[in-house]
DNA sequence: GCCTTAAGGGAACTGTGGTCCCGATAGTGA
DNA sequence: TCACTATCGGGACCACAGTTCCCTTAAGGC
């Protein structure tokens, strides 16, 4: 029983490759502007050009577009601060996560696909290593940090990078709070005085 | 221009009062075992045993739906505790939480409205409320503490009790890390520790 | 450059989510 | 208790998301 590939699998290239480029770009355009409960493929395959049918066969589900659309980001990572000093390097972090949490189409598109992850286990699962990529790039602040002695040894680099974000998140999610550079830094030096105090450790 | 009342407002006792009630308890139900997207106004009129007809003319979409179940939870305030100890106090807390998060149905519900709330502006909204409200119960340990003298004033209360949460709904919601008892205490040790340090404060 | 067939696209079709109409029921004020 | 009407509920109805069919195009191996 040879499992059937995947369509898209057996000749990604060419035109194929334009197809999924050309969807992907349209499912985050629409993402950002009407969330994911107002991704339709129909709408999607229209705007991207492709034919309807071609939507339902690669991807089948809102769900599943936006899961492809997330493993897609997390190809490309964005660079880490090195400032030599952990303070920066952390605030620099929460920044960079305010500007994209505030940005008016990328804080769209990040909500729209946290709610795909709420809907749907790829997007969940997608979401999940997207995350693990991102922290795991600024973890090596906090390794660098160890070992010139600015944090104590046993502390979890990728707790202190997520605990920089966390309170970001949960403004943008739970309570609506504003997010702005005052939230931003008081999550960077939380964080580091969470992570001074030994309360993130590995243990 | 009289606006007319919304259906359900001018005779809210009675018949009118059981339909809502067998409704949002279909709701819940359907919330925490099929998520969001599987929240089916056909459904749930079924479930709860009431004709379809009502449910479109009293709620009419799905989020309007989830956003009214909310304000029916927020109602419902939970106690606080009051060792007399902050440190007590916020494991308390965290204890609280995680025992939400992790138990089958409340955290696949909770889950469920939050991808509700980024899916719709009233969902969104009485999400806000039912965390203001949650958070401006347990914020008194923190007052309390402050007049102790065990954490420095101008510490912010909502924001401590905020900061306790959001490592685990980050959790929960981002990484997928696993949330258990550890991961409790050490937000309510990180938390604690970011109080004390001042990085918590109004200013 | 040729051949095989994976992948795309147009168009017709259909199941069902959501609407509409109207008679039945019961809350509320007198 | 009665009258008025807000609200409920059943069923017909309709638009359209999602499927199916089948022909066309071009990717990839030789």
């Amino acid at each position: 029983m040879a499992a059937t590939p995947p369509p898209g699998a057996v000749r990604p290239g060419g035109r194929t490759a334009r197809v999924r480029e050309a969807v992907l770009e349209a499912a985050a355009d629409t993402l950002a502007e009407k969330g994911f409960d107002g991704l339709d493929l129909g709408d999607i395959a229209r705007i991207a050009g492709v034919g309807k049918t071609t939507l339902y066969r690669r991807w089948g589900t809102p769900g599943a577009l936006a899961a492809d659309l997330l493993h897609d980001m997390a190809e490309r990572s964005l660079p880490r601060s090195r400032n030599g000093d952990i303070g920066q390097d952390l605030r620099d972090n929460a920044r960079l996560v305010l500007k994209t949490l505030t940005d008016a189409r990328q804080g769209r598109l990040f909500k729209a696909l946290i709610a795909a992850s709420l809907c749907n286990d790829q997007a969940a699962q997608a979401l999940r290593r997207f995350y693990a990529v991102r922290i795991d790039e600024w973890a090596g602040c906090v390794t660098d940090a160890i070992e010139r002695g600015e944090l104590p040894t046993g502390t979890d680099p990728r707790r202190v990078i997520a605990a920089v974000s966390a309170p970001l998140y949960y403004a943008l999610l739970n309570t609506g709070e504003p997010l702005d550079e005052a939230a931003a830094d008081r999550a960077a030096t939380a964080a580091l005085a969470a992570a001074r105090a030994g309360a993130l450790s590995t243990t």
